[in-house]
DNA sequence: GAATTAAATTGGTATAGACAACTATACTTT
DNA sequence: AAAGTATAGTTGTCTATACCAATTTAATTC
């Protein structure tokens, strides 16, 4: 299993040795693997040496180490995006949750002051107006209203809904999307809110608005959203300094 | 500057002094260290035990090594901060607000099991319980109950708290604070949070929940805020991948 | 049978030394 | 002047050993 007869270092060899049988499924997360006198023995090469190998693969996280006890493949990691800019649907599936959609409306409206200010463009210029019901697990979770520039995204349809609306934004302006700024805040469910989230009238829920910019800090979209407050919670992952 | 008689492993005291001074920018980006082998006598260490702490801060991006050169402080990463953790005071400041703060109550409490599950810590563990009320520009911004480990930050008492709390905790832990996970939902005000907050019984709120956690990956704080819905509105910047 | 104690096993820390691989410099040879 | 050589200093790898601390297992005691 060992060579040490070539270049490449002992503890690498096993370092990768150990990695392909975890990643090939061989080794499956939780099982121990042989203690660090046990391989050191069985090879024929030093703890320490052993324990280089185990280091590295416990520095990316797919091993674990408890003293005492041994040293096991570490459970699938979750990977923590800190704050990542996604859809709706991105969102869901990160929480486990299986997204869905149901469109309520499609149209192209003149934009009203408060949209044509958030867009950054003319009042009354002409604007998608994306009205969706969003399901988590079948079950409502958001009313969703978003307004897009239809100068800029003059080929979009009712189709396009049902992928990523990212990527067809990304794809058909080539310009990548970018950031966004984001809003939330409480407010209570209105008649037709809490009919859509089948919730009763003056119920808790998150208002969230969204403006999101391209790469050259132009806007694309204008999301108005309704989360109902007994289901969903926002979830921030916040890193200090930079 | 090395003790060998605390129970603190001899690799992690110098791999600490080394972050100290490296963060204080005392050694500077592109600065060589001493050898190894200098260190090593130095200090009257062995060789891998220096490498043993050099490991640690190079697998972190503090140091940069270079076979047969030596090895030298890293580069300021980049590493785009996605959302700045702050406290209350400095979200205010952000905003253009003039931050406030007003003390109800700092006691030692045993932690429920709620607040003790959040610190990751054994239930009825002690911690300190600290309420207080936020203000803006002189108004009631929000309602905060922060609970802290007391077994970590034993000095602590309510001349700390006129300070920056946080810069407090990294001092006298000698650990950064990291990052925080944070969770936003609706609600309605109670009686207690409306008497306090200056706003009518049930009126919408902000329940934001927040659990700080050090560069070990270990808990310092949890806290949980009302902020009113009237006058606060929850801001975040999301930057697509990354 | 249950509780306690002791022993064995595991990972964590630390030492001292050795050789290899690489870099930079000074020196020698061509 | 250019190319090669020697040397000292650096990190990289590896060994063999030792003791500590946490956990599990086995033995002992009650």
């Amino acid at each position: 299993m060992i060579n040490k007869n070539t270049p490449i270092p002992i503890y690498y060899q096993l370092q990768e040795q150990l990695r392909n049988k975890i990643e090939a499924g061989e080794l499956k997360p939780g099982t121990p693997l042989p203690s660090e006198r046990d391989m050191s023995e069985t090879y024929n090469i030093s703890r320490m040496t052993v324990r280089q190998a185990l280091n590295n693969l416990m520095n990316e996280g797919l091993l674990t180490r408890i003293k005492g006890k041994g040293t096991f493949v570490a459970e699938k990691k979750i990977e923590q995006p800190l704050m990542k800019l996604t859809g709706f649907s991105e969102d869901m599936r990160m929480r486990g949750i299986e997204p869905g959609s149901k469109l309520i409306s499609f149209k192209v409206v003149d934009a009203e002051d408060g949209v044509a200010k958030q867009l950054g463009i003319e009042p009354r210029a002409e604007v998608y107006q994306i009205s969706r019901l969003r399901l988590g697990d079948g079950d409502p979770m958001a009313y969703e209203v978003s307004y897009l520039i239809k100068d800029r995204l003059p080929g979009l349809s009712e189709k396009h809904l049902e992928g990523s609306l990212y990527d067809y934004i990304e794809k058909s302006l080539g310009l990548a999307i970018h950031r966004a700024r984001q809003t939330i805040e409480p407010s209570f469910a209105t008649k037709l809110e809490a009919e859509l989230l089948t919730i009763d009238e003056g119920a808790p829920v998150l208002l969230l608005e969204r403006t999101t910019f391209l790469s050259d800090d132009s806007t694309v979209e204008y999301v108005k959203s309704v989360y109902r407050g007994d289901r969903y919670k926002f979830i921030t992952e916040m890193k200090r300094e930079g």
